[in-house]
DNA sequence: TCTGGGGTCCTAGGACCC
DNA sequence: TCTGGGGTCCTAGGACCC
């Protein structure tokens, strides 16, 4: 048995949480670079604002009520799904956390004890309680139905955010109420092609032959419809595995015609990108970097992208940037107004396997292991108390949050001082 | 003027091997 | 006349997720 617990209006929650004068109010959260909407509170749902809307097009829309609108603060974010994550693993014996809002917890104990409806309505009010953010609980035999219970009970104020569905006749009454796009794991693509076959609810999909699926689709859309019957393909996976991948990208605040400015940029983004893979205690072989201009502009498009592989794996700074910077090299074209650039990182290697490799004619930098690690402790009192001169002092290409909220439970700087008169 | 960032998995096709 | 069969690895692209 599985729950799937998913924070509502996760990002303007947060902002919510500690601007309770704000509630009640249409909010909403923007993407990096202050792009387009990435999150709507109730009231701005309502009023029709969609997802992925530019802000700069809403900003000039007229609504009863004024809009208002918070520059993304993942570190807000990020810490309070924490304290959401800390709360449920102290109630469920094994979580999955599956995003910056949602988790799926195991109930399979649970139910020889006690109402799962009761449990979840427990959940619920816990989260609430500990956090102020609401969630909605949905509970079935696989995660693909307890996706879909999460939804109905989203949907339904009368469900009081919770949905049990581990009764077959009502997963089959709900399914004939869901369009298909609404099933995970059936994106866009897929849902404009199962409409031309005419299957346009979860329950026409769960009723569809296997083989038909397989010949038409593949193994994906196959384990979803073997999950819509009630039969578990995919497990929880409560420790994430390793990442194959890591990137560091953005939009810029203002178009980059500079070589040294994206110099710079490129050099930043390395740098990042080679933080989270110490954190990831990976080394990584595979270095690789984007650029692009703007894909709605009506100047001619230009994107490309150069890789390059190290004999040695490392997790050395230097050695990313240094290689980075050569790829860097061979996509820049002058004239163009680039809008985004990034770094890519692949090929991992742990860390054993890595030093197996000291012997190499290309043995790592001395003593590289300490200066990273005094590198990355310096920097996680506070990001960017120590970097690298490439990485540029003006940064002018830097994103723009213009509506930035305080770090309110992780910068105690941050904290607005509340005077007496 | 202005449109996010970070991941995963699967498949097809090419290179290469014997 | 007539030119195989079977396998692996890698990469790019497409689909999906939040």
């Amino acid at each position: 048995m599985f729950a799937l617990v998913d924070m509502n209006s996760f990002y303007t929650s947060c902002e919510t949480a500690f601007r309770p004068d704000l509630a009640g109010k249409p909010i909403v959260a923007l993407s990096n670079n202050d792009g387009c909407v990435i999150a709507r509170s109730k009231e701005a749902k309502a009023l029709g604002i969609k997802m992925g809307m530019p802000w700069f097009q809403l900003r000039e829309m007229q609504f009863p009520e004024r809009i208002i609108a918070f520059s993304s603060n993942y570190e807000l974010y990020g810490d309070m799904s924490q304290r959401v994550m800390t709360t449920l693993e102290e109630m469920c014996p094994r979580v999955e956390v599956y995003s910056i809002d949602e988790a799926f917890c195991d109930l399979t104990g649970v139910r020889n004890c006690r109402d799962l409806a009761d449990f979840g309505r427990e959940i619920r009010e816990t989260v609430r309680r500990n956090t102020r953010i609401l969630c909605g609980v949905g509970i079935a035999q696989t995660k693909t139905l307890a996706k879909l219970a999460n939804r109905a009970a989203k949907e339904w104020p009368q469900t009081g955010g919770v949905v049990d569905l581990s009764n077959e006749t009502r997963q089959r009454k709900l399914m004939s109420l869901m369009p298909v796009e609404e099933v995970w794991g059936v994106g866009r693509r897929i849902a404009k092609k199962l409409d031309a076959m005419d299957i346009k609810n979860a329950l026409q999909l769960c009723d569809t032959d296997i083989r038909f699926i397989r010949k038409h689709f593949n193994v994906v859309l196959e384990r979803t419809v073997r999950e819509l019957r009630g039969e578990p393909c995919l497990e929880l996976e409560e420790f994430a595995p390793a990442k194959q991948e890591i990137v560091c990208s953005r939009s810029f605040g203002e178009r980059v015609t500079d070589y040294e400015e994206m110099r710079q940029a490129i050099c930043s983004y390395a740098a990042r990108a080679s933080e989270k893979l110490r954190g990831e205690h990976q080394f990584c072989r595979y270095i690789s970097v984007f650029v692009k201009t703007s894909p709605f502009s009506t100047e001619p498009y230009y994107g490309n992208h150069a890789g390059t592989k190290l004999l040695t794996p490392t997790q050395d700074t230097r050695d990313i940037i240094a290689a980075a910077t050569r790829c860097l090299e061979a996509v820049w074209r002058d004239g163009h107004r680039y809008q985004k650039a990034g770094v890519m990182l692949g090929d991992f290697f742990s860390q054993c396997v890595a030093q197996l490799n000291l012997f190499d004619d290309n043995a790592p930098r001395a003593n590289s292991d300490a200066l990273m690690t005094l590198m990355d402790k310096l920097n996680k009192q506070g990001r960017g108390t120590l970097y690298f001169a490439g990485q540029g002092i003006a940064q002018v290409w830097q994103m723009k949050r213009e509506m930035l909220s305080p770090c309110y439970t992780t910068k105690l700087s941050d904290i607005p001082v509340v005077r007496a008169n």
